[in-house]
DNA sequence: AATATTTGTAACCGACTTATAACCGCTTTA
DNA sequence: TAAAGCGGTTATAAGTCGGTTACAAATATT
């Protein structure tokens, strides 16, 4: 169990992320909406405890960024006498609330209560849509508007998310490398191979929607044709 | 579909109406026993969102009145510790309920449930239903428009909870090894066997009502087919 | 106590995934 | 022009994963 907490009051998060460790979690830090972000992005936690006041981006922003994307469990943390605060932050998605200030003990027992309540699942991790094609990321399923093109592989699917975020731009193929495998897992002629694997699953789909680009001696660069968007 | 929301806090009602209103329904409020039971009698509402704890009459009173007079859908809003609030006004004739702090998508979720069991011969709340199929989870029974189709053993129920609960995504095998035989009970083979034999009691039930989908190497999926929601 | 049901364990098999190597054609370069 | 580098293609083998079957242990039911 991954939890995060995000508060830019440094004494506070550390006393939130103390009891935390000591209730079982694993626990990582965030002090401002940008970082915590990007944490959610990379770590991918099953909780994120949420101060509201927050430099860069606040609470708000954080938690609705989120919710577009997945049900990460949000707990948020609110001073006394800010209820319209919370009654917004429920709003936008989050699971529950703690008062500042809270005994520990209360604290997990919430963490616990929504744990339980949202089912502990670790949400799939959505979808990625560029024009009408889709990217089911969690069972690996291409689609163009809703109709399955292709079911991919695991390393497939890696690679094609890569692609698609980065659509129209060349990415290095070491920099591929590095997201599929991981930092000592590959090499050129793995590339190559899933490259070619891939193309074939994509690219015979109805009337070319897409297609890999080499550009040699560099990388791939995922093309798009028809765009609609 | 309009709903009634009954409670004395007004910040929760505003949450509780808004998330509503969200879900496309048209929303009237009040905030004592009295006056909800004078909506009723005027809006005649579809639904009725009920706290225990009201000035003037009590939950208990408005859900006991009523019932004395028709059958529209009641869910009772009760805090976390009060049990036997909840058995109390099941007992009066309510169809769910929903225990505080709770979240805005399970509340939906709960309603949504509720109007779809509409009509059934027993609304009891211990049952989970998705489109025509019910899991009744006191007795283990999975049921497809009243019809019996299986007995489940207690771990199938519990597996096939899960699944309802999240159908149309992918939960991860871990998740669901976690949830069925608790944090240290269980493995990838037991879950693997116990898929098996759930797929066998619900698969061939007539026409493929649903199925479970296999992620490899990540979880399972529950898929509705014939949905008519 | 006897029987049936439920659950855990192990083994087998086939399908799928993926790493590896070899080959081919193209382009660049010495 | 030959050699070298690059990327596409094909083939293959090892490894993994999940479905299936069978059986034993544990539990419930009679």
């Amino acid at each position: 169990m991954k939890a995060l907490v995000v508060d830019d009051d440094l004494a506070l998060a550390d006393v939130v992320s103390f009891t935390l460790r000591k209730a079982g979690f694993e626990v990582i830090m965030a002090h401002d909406g940008q970082v915590a972000l990007d944490r959610w992005r990379t770590e991918s936690p099953d909780l994120i405890i949420l101060d509201l006041n927050l430099p860069k981006l606040d609470g708000f922003g954080v938690c609705r960024q989120i919710r577009a994307q997945d049900d990460t469990p949000i707990i948020i943390l609110s001073v006394r006498g800010e209820e319209d605060d919370i009654v917004t932050g429920l709003k936008l998605g989050a699971d529950d609330y703690i008062v500042k200030p809270f005994s520990p003990r209360q604290m997990v027992a919430r963490v616990e209560a929504v744990l339980r309540r949202v089912g502990d699942v670790h949400p799939s991790p959505g979808n990625l849509t560029v024009g009408d094609i889709t990217l089911d990321l969690s069972r690996c399923k291409v689609s163009c508007s809703q109709q399955l093109i292709a079911k991919l592989t695991p390393l497939e699917c890696r690679l094609l998310e890569i692609l698609m975020m980065n659509r129209d731009q060349v990415v290095l193929a070491d920099a591929l490398i590095d997201q599929v495998w991981g930092p000592q897992g590959g090499d050129k002629d793995m590339l190559k191979q899933l490259v070619y694997r891939l193309r074939h699953k994509i690219e015979i789909c109805p009337s070319r929607l897409m297609y890999i680009e080499t550009v040699s001696g560099v990388g791939y660069s995922l093309i798009f044709t028809s765009e609609n968007k």
